[in-house]
Order: C-alpha cells, then structure tokens, then sequence
DNA sequence: CTGACTTTATTCGAGGCTTAGATTATGGTC
DNA sequence: GACCATAATCTAAGCCTCGAATAAAGTCAG
C-alpha cells in the first residue's frame, strides 16, 4: 500500500493547527505571545489560528495575566467542553466505563462484575453498551458531542473494522469486539477504538503520568501478568501488525519456565504477580493475589529478590534496544513492587548494563495508578483532535 | 531542547521534493508521469520540479520510451555523477576506505591492513585520512564532488560533533573520532559521519537489500559480535541516545555466561561466532574464526543445534518487541548459519512466538555479504540530499 | 489626569506552494 | 494529411505563513 507523502498547503494547516492545540492541551493555559514562542509559528499565524479555533469553539479564553506596564495577556485553553469519550476498561473481574471532558475529569461511570473466568464476549459487549448509555444519561452530555469509545483490553488486537481481539486469559480467539458492539450499540455512529489495555494504560502515563514530555520511552505495566508500550518518537510505536509492545513475552531464560501463553522464559513467566506467586509456591485466586503479593513482599522472602533481579535483566534488555529516556513501571503489581524496591530495581538494571551508557535514575514509578486504563482508552478517542498519530513527530516538548 | 514543529511553506517545497528525490532514487528510472503517480503529487508540480532538478543537475533525462500512440515518456533518474561518497569500514583487521557514485558504484578502494589486538585511535584516523585522500585521487572526482564520508566502528558512538566512540574490543573508552579526523583531515570542510558499523550495514541492507521497501525491519548481524539495526517507519530507530539497537545485548539466559561487555547471558555471549566456538571449545584466532565456523557446522557439531535454539529465543524476544515486517539475518557469520540452516532457524522462532502473529518466512538472509558496512557508511552521506531523517515518514514503497 | 512607555494582539501586503484545467509537444493510425 | 492518444508545460486561482505596521490595553511618573 502506497501511503502518499504528498503534502498540500491544507496538510501545512492541518499540521500547524494540530501542533498548536498540543501546545495548548499539554502546556495548560497559554497566551497567543506564549504560544507563538512554544510553536515557532509567528504571532500573525498564532492569531489568525486562534481566531478560528475560538470561532469552532475548540479553544476558549482562560482569563487574562496582567504584566507590568503593558497590555494584558489573554489566557487561551482547550475548551474542555468541546466533547466528551469514553474509556472503557475489560479487565478481569470487571467491566469499567467511564466518561471524560477533554481535560480528562471524570463526568460518569459505570461498572459491571463479570463472574471470574467467565468472559462470555456477547456479555461484555453488551456490559459496554450498556455502559455508554449509562454515562452518557448521567452525565447529562449530548450525544453528538460524545466524540468516540475507547476500549482497552488484554491481549492482542488486530487492524481493522472487526477489531479481532486475541486475549488467550479470557479464552478469546478471535473475538470481533469492534462488530460487536457496532452491532449492539444504541449510537452506532459513534467512533470506536479498540486497543490493547497495556496500550491504553501506557498512553495515559505518557500524557498525564511519569511519562510526559517524553519522546522515547517504555512503559512496563506489571499487573496479573506483564504488559508494555513503546513510546519513539513521542507516539506509541506499534510495529507492522500492531502487536508491538509485547513487553511480557520478551525472553529472559532460555528454555525456562513455561508461560501462559505456551512459549518458555518470557517475562510475564516470573514477573507477573501469578507467576511471583506461583514461584513462592503461594496459592492465590486471582482476587486475592494482591494482598497475597504484598504479604510476599513484607516476608522478604527470597523470591523478592530473585524477581528483581529478574525485572533488572528484562529492562536492561530494553535498554539496550530502545536507549530509551525513560522506563516507567506501573500495573499494580509494579507499583507494589517498585514502591518498595526502586533502588534495587534500578541496580539491578545497571548490572546487567554495560554496552551503553544508562541512567538508574531514568527508571521511575508510574504515576497513575492502577485504574488508568479507562483513561487511556479515552485518549484514543481524543487522539484525532491533536493530529491522530501525525502526533508522532513534533510535540512540543515544554518540560 | 524543544525542536520546533513548525512547518512553512518552504519546509513543504523540500519535503515534497525530497520525496520525489527518493521516488527517483529507489524506484529506478520514471517517467514524469509515472512520478506523479507514485508520489501522488500533480504532474504541474512534477514538472516544475524536475525542472529545477534538471537545471542543478541532480537528475538526468535516462532516454525514452515510446507508447502506442502517444507522446513518447522522457525517463529521468538521479544523476550517478552528481556527487560522490566516501564510505569507511573500521574493522577489526582492516580499514576499508571506499568512493561511490551516487548510484553506489564503487569507483576507487584503499585497504590498510591494521595489527590485531592494536588499534590505535591516531593510526586508524591516519589511514582514514590517508585513504579519503587516496581514493579521491584515483577516482579523479573533483574533491568539491564529494559530498561527505561516512565512517562504521565497533561500539557506540555518542552523538555531537567530537562522535566519541566506544569500542571495547578495540579498548577504545572514549575516543573523539571525529575530532581526530577533522584534525587531520586534507579536506577539513568534508562533512563527517560516524556511526556503529552494524547500523551502516543495516541501512545498508535496508536501501539496496533484503529490507528493501519494509518500513518496520530488522536487521540482525552476526559476525564476530552481534549487533543489530532497529527500523521503524522506514528509517533508523536511535532512541534517546543515539545507542538504540544493540541487539547483542539482549539477554536471553538470565545470569548466563559472561559477555565482553561485562554482563551476563547477552546474545553475543552465546551467538559471535567468538561465543560458538568458544562454546564449542575451539581456539581460533580472529583470522581463523570463519574457516572454524564452517567446519563446526560442515561437521553437525550438538552446539551448532543450540545456536539455532538460541537465536530463535532471540528473535521471539525481537518479534514481540517490535513486530517487524521483515528480520534480516546478516553479518558473514550470520549468513554462515543462515547459509545452511534458515528454515530451523525460521522453526525456532516460531516455537517460541505464541503471544502474536508471526509469520516464519519473515526471517530471511541478508544479501549484501559481509562487505557492506562501508557502502552502508557512505549511505549516511547521501541521505541527507534525500531529506535526512525526514526520510522517516513518507517513503515511497514502491515494492 | 495626562502623556510617554510597554507589552500584546491583529491586520495587511508579499512571497511561496500545489492544483485544476487549458495548452502545447510528439508520436501513431487510418 | 486529418485525427487521435499520451506526455509535458503553462496559467490563473486558492491557500498558507511571514514580516512590518497598526491597533489595543494597560502601567507609571510627574
């Protein structure tokens, strides 16, 4: 397939525009003066630019900053009211969805249990259908400004309309969720994004967490088991097939342990939370696996230390081919982790790496939280607003 | 360091332009009218461009083809004489200086043999020196034709101007080749480009060989050492430090054998042919690895099997990384293995390759031989006149 | 309170870019 | 030799961003 490079003016001010409205989106309030400065484009442009974005209601003003002895600044930002999405989380024990402004508040949610290791996927579809219907009434937005539904879910998921998902912990082979819910949704123009949840939860550290400002960077999503994203160039990188990331299927020890997903060594065969517990020979449902973690980890037993040593060979390894700016470790099994072994987290990483230089300070906790998924999954919706993922390339990196 | 995204009008002009600079290059002689279908740009503006690129000789009319009834095409291509590139090899026997035309034809050699074990930094910057000079005389292509030289080292080197390289095989901690050269240099106003050898080779492979047209590749080279070229979006993945890619240090055995660089259980403490035949307990020197290479293999040696296995861990780790379109297996003692046993090695990935999508005969040889780390250093010369690594983006794939 | 000064924002003409459509060039075919 | 087909170029038009000039909205000294 032939994407064509052409560029016309329009592409010009569809790009310029695009940065623009990041600088304004990740840089908070600004002036025209001030955004002139973060853009490089002259103030004229600035100005005319802001006009029509005004004018669409994209962007409103923001107060002014009076400075000495001069005319006083008019504060702009993006209008969080210009439309709302929805993020939506499939995890495993439950169904979270919830509705966002653009500046991301929380304006509704809605949860749904689903009965442990039964994920009937016509169920989840409807759970999120329901969902929709159910945040968007609370939250009292129009429809038509509800911008789109993003979906983030374990597994991997296909390119295309269908969205085949493959989440072999939920026993989907192929489930066509994007069809799905097309099929049962009670506004079926609205725009649907599915992605993998790792992603989904990677993308929100990456705008609003530990790694903001960033354009190459990793983030390691420790959970029951072990996700990533990949972030170059300030966009998350997805390989040819979109299946880029796979950060818990690394290989660690030849011809070792047998993960999930019938390979032997990856990562996500010691580090996930199942596999931890397993190791340390504890016997935990998957509700309990975080007290049962935490347990672990205030014995100190000796498990602890062989799984960071384990996690410092796994990002060295990520080291050495992404040179990344920053490594984030987050999923509430990373957090509880790293929350209380950072530092040997770090050395171990520094052990194992010496063909390039590497920073221990560049390794860093998510800053997020668990629940994060839903938000990124609403960032997927926001995406095209800033440029879809021609955000790669020029973000205005302001810290 | 924000790197303004501003794009103007001009930007437009050269970026449009260098994309049908690349067209040109890589998808061989076109007619105008073929361009504008590829690039997708209007037969006016191709016309107005080749116009200028005609007048500054960039591009050549390459005789015509006559169709059935009609205005006959005039085909055009990148003019081979336009300038010309010096491309260095620093190897761990030799330095390899060559000139290419822009169509890569070789067109002058120098070869200074250098003592094993020593390679002092000053004597290689002499025979560099010396071999620039010696290739441009023998070419007779005026000096001010020569667009740049391009140099591949072992080791990292540190962006900047100074292109500190480390290279612990040679014992270089921290050494200023680029100052060196600039010092010395007969020509000081030559542009200079140093990059790690297995990344000139890489794009290499990536321009003229097995990764022609993919845009998210890559490319692994086995030679003595193993290192590696990260693609994606059709061009060089660096990451934050330049360093991005050193696939020899991914770990595939946690605390597994000592590598040179210190660590324990890389890739290249397993598959350098350094590693194969220490591991089968063959003493070869350097000039004799090859010869022993191929007898351990002619011979079915057990180690040879675990190789296999164990690049196949390799790559798994690779694929779930990166996803890529293609893996390019290269370097000679890559092309040894690869020579014989491809399709095991295709099996080993696969055996370890459950978590996505993967298609085995995505791994396939290089075809370029061992030689092309100096043409591939020469690319990095002529790549600026094609948008630099604006190349990123928008090539055309024509294939 | 007034006038000088500062800083911010807008307006306007200029210079570039690509495009669609018309026009010119170049050959085959009947 | 008239007519047709295809390739390349020319021309006018519509956008875009920019620099410079201009307008707007304050502060501050006296």
């Amino acid at each position: 397939m032939v994407t064509s490079g052409r560029r016309t003016v329009r592409d010009l001010r569809r790009g310029n525009r695009a940065m623009l409205l990041r600088a304004l989106y990740f840089g908070g309030p600004a002036s025209r003066n001030e955004l002139s400065a973060a853009t490089g484009l002259s103030p004229a442009t600035v100005s005319t630019m802001t006009g029509d974005l005004l004018a669409e209601n994209v962007v409103v003003e923001a107060g002014q900053v009076d400075s000495d002895g001069g005319r006083p600044r008019m504060l702009l930002k993006v209008n969080p009211a210009f439309g709302y999405a929805v993020g939506v989380d499939v995890g495993e024990t439950q169904v979270r969805v919830e509705l966002f402004d653009l500046e991301m508040k929380e304006r509704a949610r809605a949860h749904y249990a689903v009965r442990s290791a039964k994920h009937d996927p016509e169920l989840v579809a409807r759970h999120i259908v329901a969902g929709v219907d159910a945040v968007i009434a609370e939250s009292e937005v129009p429809a038509d400004q509800v911008l789109g539904v993003g979906v983030g879910v374990p597994g991997i998921v296909e390119p295309g309309p269908d969205a085949l998902v493959r989440a072999k912990t939920f026993g989907w082979e192929a489930v066509p969720l994007g069809a799905l819910l097309r099929a049962g949704a009670t506004l079926p123009e609205l725009p649907i994004h599915v992605d993998n949840g790792a992603k989904t939860m990677g993308q929100a550290e990456l705008w609003f967490g530990s790694g903001k400002g960033t354009r190459d960077a990793i983030i390691v999503l420790m959970g029951s088991g072990v996700g990533g994203t990949i972030v170059t160039d300030g966009a998350i990188y997805r390989g040819a097939g979109r299946a880029a990331g796979e950060v818990g299927h690394l290989k660690i020890v030849a011809g070792g342990r047998i993960c999930r997903c019938g390979a032997r060594g990856c990562l996500e065969a010691y580090l996930g939370a199942e596999a931890i517990l397993d190791r340390a020979g504890v016997v935990a449902d998957s509700a309990e696996e975080e007290a049962a973690l935490a347990r672990l980890l205030a014995e100190g037993s000796p498990v602890v230390g062989e799984t960071v040593e384990l996690l410092g060979v796994g990002l060295s390894s990520l080291v050495h081919l992404f040179n990344p700016e920053r490594i984030v470790i987050g999923g509430w099994a990373g957090l509880l982790l790293g929350g209380r072994l950072l530092a040997e987290i770090r050395a171990a990483t520094a052990a194992n790496t010496h063909a390039l230089p590497f920073q221990p300070d560049s390794v860093v906790l998510g800053r997020l939280g668990p629940d994060a998924v839903a938000l990124g999954a609403a960032t997927l919706v926001i995406e095209p607003v800033f440029g879809g993922a021609a955000l790669r390339g020029s973000v205005p990196t302001t810290a």
